[in-house]
DNA sequence: CTTGTCAGTTCTAATTTGGAACTTCAAAAA
DNA sequence: TTTTTGAAGTTCCAAATTAGAACTGACAAG
């Protein structure tokens, strides 16, 4: 089966992570969360290509979770923000971020 | 950046995600809370290949969100059970749940 | 008129995923 | 005894996605 047909699967799991559960799409939402809002930033901040950014803000837009405004005329510059909808995520990245700093504490390389 | 340079990262979601953020490994969790612990019953209820599913239920247990039990000497097989630090996860999952039921409700086709 | 910024798009190569067939071990059925 | 069935994978190939870098378009600054 593929991935898409998730969206019409009887399970409300699969069906949000039909949205939110592929590679980058959730950092991009903790950008978001940490106040980023830029195309610019995403790419920097996650480490995704500006193909996979692009393309993950694309489909957060068209989902609702994020909304795409002009924050410049001239020229054109766009900036996304988080929808009410993409914030009632919030408490999925706030467990992730409590796992992670539980059970992955980070090891620095062996370097001064 | 690859994903799997993920695992380095400054930030404890993007580890958290290094490890469940990739497709299909949320949903193979979601089996397991729904008490699923079985290779086949992975396989069927998430739609994933099996190819995908071995792959999966490796790392899980590699990482040790899963645990992997003989239930049976002859033949040899194997079960997949939720360790406590999978089991963290669990609000995760039910944010999930709710922001799908919330936001996706299923439409269904014009059939009767 | 050259350089720089931002928000993308485009291109190619490498990696992952999707789908189906095949393997192994052993119990159960014929 | 031979054949079928069930469970847990593995293997193979084609299709799709991702990684990385270069390129575009609209402007602003020097």
């Amino acid at each position: 089966m593929k991935w898409t047909d998730l969206e019409d699967n009887w399970c409300p799991v699969a069906r949000t992570l039909s949205i939110v559960g592929d590679r980058w799409t959730l950092l991009i939402l903790r950008d978001c969360f940490l106040g980023h809002s830029r195309f610019e930033q995403f790419a920097a901040s996650t480490g995704a290509t500006r193909h996979i950014v692009s393309a993950r803000l694309k489909r957060l837009v068209e989902t609702g979770l994020l909304e795409r405004k002009t924050y410049s005329d001239r020229p054109k510059r766009y900036e996304y923000v988080l929808t009410e909808k993409g914030h009632e995520l919030a408490p999925a990245l706030m467990t992730f971020r409590d796992w992670g700093k539980r059970h992955l504490p980070v090891r620095r390389r062996a370097s001064a």
